[in-house]
DNA sequence: TTTAATTATCTTAACCTTAAGATATTGGCT
DNA sequence: AGCCAATATCTTAAGGTTAAGATAATTAAA
């Protein structure tokens, strides 16, 4: 794309291959970092009782309420046998309940239940803390960047 | 850190909730980009016949040529139960051996062999092929950038 | 030197995720 | 109406990860 084996360059070409390296660089340290913050996270949640994706369901449901269990796979990108082992063993602590949806019989919401709630709104201000203080090697105006970059690496693909 | 409930501030001033609303962004966005991109790249290891900790280790090797096993778990953030279960997979396929070390007899290396070197010859350049156009949605100074941001970001964890 | 602490690898059990497919429901098409 | 593709949820089996702890070797300390 931006070099071709001619002779003459600017002083910003660079050849394929250094863009393929600058490429695998970047997996590298994404993947570094994901899984750095992702251990320290998860910790977190277990220390709350909870494993990640449960974690996730819960927190989706305490921002929304009741939402069809389609759509929380979707937001937390996990399948639909996860998301049945998951909200299992949500509802069967009662932090949640199922509820049949009266429109489409093939749909279920999962609902949040009042003890679901109250447990969120011990540990989501936890939560939130420590993940803004494993972000701490970033000031305000480098997340911002990072969360563009990513924002828009995503989209790419 | 950067701002407290006085009462003047200049236009780039942000309270906590602020900047841990940030902070929890970009963990989010951060979070998608790497599952998008990880499931990509597990789809491409998996058509080369490897699942993805199989081809990081052999990864590892390709450069490595002979490492303590403890290494590779350092390398690629994984705990020794599943160093032991991958390498006993890879070793079984003849793609590397256990050596061990003469030295020190509670280490063992692993040791890509001529058929895992042969494997990765072929198979490496495509992975990075893939990788790289997973990142398209980059400009070069735009991974640059990233890649800075995200090594900072993890040694402050 | 004996003891104790550390380090490397392996084992096991529990847990979580996925892929594939079963079941049921819906909506569109003829 | 009857049929067929699409959609939502659940089931099952297989695979991979971890935590905890077992074993063995090394190093440091007493």
């Amino acid at each position: 794309m931006s070099s071709k084996n001619k002779t003459a360059g600017t002083e910003t070409d660079t050849t394929l291959e250094q863009e393929q390296a600058a490429s695998l660089k970047l997996f590298v340290v994404l993947s570094k970092a994901y899984k750095s913050l992702m251990d320290q996270a998860v910790k977190d949640m277990k220390s709350h009782g909870l494993a990640s994706a449960e974690f996730m369901v819960l927190e989706v449901l305490y921002h929304r309420n009741r939402i069809p269990l389609q759509q929380i796979g979707e937001k937390i990108l996990v399948t639909s046998g996860s998301i049945t082992y998951n909200i299992d063993k949500l509802e069967k602590r009662g932090l949640l309940k199922r509820v049949p949806c009266e429109d489409d019989r093939r749909v279920t919401y999962a609902e949040i239940t009042e003890a679901g709630r109250e447990l969120f709104d011990d540990i989501f201000p936890q939560h939130v803390d420590s993940i803004h203080s494993l972000m701490g090697g970033l000031d305000s105006e480098e997340k911002t960047q990072a969360t563009l970059l990513l924002k828009k690496l995503g989209k790419g693909i």
